[in-house]
DNA sequence: GAAAAACTTGCAGTCAGTGCAAACTATTAA
DNA sequence: TTAATAGTTTGCACTGACTGCAAGTTTTTC
């Protein structure tokens, strides 16, 4: 039945998505503080040591990563076409990620939940701490920038920015969806954000 | 002798500053997660019931911020004059801040103790949430621009970015002065982070 | 079918953080 | 000075997150 590797592995995914499901599920009723671990567990039927065996705190279950989308993303990077320029192999990766998300619907339930809840956000960040480190050092070597250069982790930092800036606003103004406005960040950033600065030429006395 | 307020305000300013340096010595003696709420408000000779009185979470005692810091970044957006472009505000107000902290020797004590510890970098961020909102609003009122523009919140955001971009270049090589670093992130989010963005012009095939 | 490896669970324990009520101390008014 | 008042500190009891350890179970492997 089962089409790739054992029952344990089977049977360790499953219990996992289950966890996030009710994770999900019960954040989404009752407010991502007002949820316990111990809830969850029960939901998913199994211990709340076992929950602990999963997950690293409430929160990460709550969030539900998807592993691969960084896997995806990391392989983007490294495989796209010669001439691409680097902010575009970037969108192109968060796009696809996106895009994932939508398809579940899950971008606004959970995207929504999450930006409505500072503990919830900021662990969010987190992970993506991590994350951005890998997609820097991959993008950098793409662009054959040496490690300590700051465009490649710039752009890697900025276009998490615009992420972030985009659910904000898709938050307070629902009729935009998200990718249009991710897109509209990444072009700003592309450009310019501000062709006017210059710190000093403008400092007429004192 | 106290220039201002009564007995009872300088005692707490005194006991803030006592426990908030108690927690930044200790978590640089043991490490930040090895510190303990109760070591702290010991040190501070006071109950940790009190401790809890004075700071919501552990971590922010020891990121200590300072809470003028906001106050005068948000007066120069107000007072900026009126050719000014706003990343050019932004950097003012970011460099009258890192300028602040270089002085006390703090930026690279306490920096690079955030930079190092997840914890503490994340609560730093989640700190910096709040203050991006209000930021932003004050930025956005200056532009004349609306209330949900995109540019106003990634140049934010994106000044964040550089920010935490700089930082942690400057932990991995502290050759080069954190303000320089962010100067440079500056330049590149103001010209343009990579003037060959353009997802559809690329795309030959597919 | 038995030994080995992986997973689950309960239990005991540490620590963070909160609400409440009592004790204490600065401030204010008389 | 004293008495009322308002703000602060503290202890206590409690919830809940999270960890290590030592059984138990279940899957895998031979």
């Amino acid at each position: 039945m089962g089409a790739e590797g054992g029952l344990r592995e089977r049977k360790k995914l499953q219990t996992r998505a289950a966890l996030a499901d009710a994770a999900l599920r019960l954040a989404l009723e009752k407010g991502p503080d007002h949820v316990t671990v111990e809830e969850i567990a029960e939901a998913a039927d199994v211990s709340v040591r076992t929950f602990f065996n999963y997950f690293p705190h409430k929160e990460h279950a709550i969030i539900g990563r998807n592993p691969e989308h960084l896997e995806r993303a990391l392989d983007r990077m490294r495989t796209a076409p010669a001439g691409e320029s680097p902010l575009t192999t970037m969108w192109y990766a968060v796009q696809d990620v996106l895009r994932d998300l939508e398809s579940d619907g899950e971008l606004s339930r959970r995207g929504e939940l999450i930006m409505s809840s500072p503990t919830l956000l900021y662990q969010l960040m987190l992970s993506s701490l991590d994350d951005e480190r890998q997609l820097t050092a991959a993008l950098a070597e793409r662009m054959g920038e040496p490690a300590g250069s700051t465009r490649p982790a710039l752009i890697v930092s900025a276009a998490g920015a615009a992420c972030r800036v985009a659910m904000e606003l898709h938050k307070a103004a629902p009729g935009r969806p998200v990718l249009e406005l991710v897109r509209e960040g990444f072009q700003l950033l592309a450009q310019g954000i501000d062709t006017a600065f210059g710190p000093d030429n403008e400092r007429g006395s004192s």
